[in-house]
DNA sequence: AAAAGATCGTCACAAATGCAACGAAATAGA
DNA sequence: TCTATTTCGTTGCATTTGTGACGATCTTTT
């Protein structure tokens, strides 16, 4: 084996870890999308927006596009609907009156209770078909990305996606 | 601390895998995109096209769909776009004249090569900021969602994203 | 305390994306 | 061979998303 050609292609794609990640998280987004979606008619930006109340009580519409990394307007247009749906109500802040703090109505309640336990469900069984060893390695390796790019999050820009 | 009213939050999106999945693409492709988009102008689509062609030589525009996860009019839209640089021709096929081999000029090829070229940096500077065992664990964690996840993507259905 | 600047959430507009339908061409079936 | 069906890639249209600017409000500076 000589090799002296090698003059390879210059990148495989699917050894590409960017592109790897990229696809892994899109696959298993979209099968994950689809209970909030079939089941209640939910967006992704809904969902979230739903998920970060539920976690944490009353927000602001900016504290949640930080903690879940949307952008303002997607977070507002979110918001915006779930009220339609009454599953969410404003509190205005007296003391600051530009913001409001958001939160959920027992019936958003109830339907963010429906999805976490669902969401639960789906992680259990995403483990199970991982297998002990893939699910540990995965959530090491989303371990140690998190703590590298957590910095450059700090540095770069406040608002992403 | 008695702890009576626990009333445990159903759900931490920090720990949720498919969260945590998607947050960690999105801040790496975005990262990663900055070099494409910066220096060359390209969207994501135009980048993935690029990349597919360079890696494979000829292919139609239902080929790059299909290896790059990515639909038609996404293809056909990258596709004019690297046409009007000249980064890119098409031959057409005389054998079935529906479809043309589409494949990159020298021009399209040196972009590409450098291009390529930043996707290593890029990559190996990732692993060594996640170090050894952090790079070990995510591509293996990568791999077992591969596995996983492909026979869905052949059961479900064939053109994604 | 007035002026300048920053922050909050929203909206109008522009760009990107997905969906459905299409013409052209190939294939399968009668 | 003639018709029906499928496939290829593109286009028009609707939806989603991002960008910039805005009014309102708060904070900082002078």
């Amino acid at each position: 084996m000589t090799n002296k050609r090698l003059e390879r292609v210059p990148l495989i794609l699917e050894d590409f870890t960017p592109y790897r990640l990229n696809k892994a998280a899109e696959a298993i987004s979209r099968r994950f999308s689809n209970q909030y979606r079939e089941q209640y008619g939910l967006t992704r930006p809904e969902w979230r927006t739903l998920a970060t109340l539920g976690q944490f009580g009353a927000l602001t519409a900016t504290a949640i596009g930080v903690h879940s990394s949307m952008h303002k307007t997607k977070v507002s247009r979110a918001v915006f609907s779930l009220e339609q749906r009454r599953w969410l109500k404003r509190r205005r802040d007296e003391a600051d009156r530009r913001t409001e703090h958001l939160e959920l109505t027992p019936a958003g309640l109830k339907a963010y209770e429906h999805l976490a336990r669902l969401a639960h469900e789906f992680e259990t069984d995403l483990f199970a078909k991982l297998g002990e060893r893939g699910a540990r390695d995965l959530k090491a390796g989303l371990s140690a990305l998190e703590t590298y790019y957590r910095q450059y999050v700090a540095v770069t820009s406040t608002d992403d996606d």
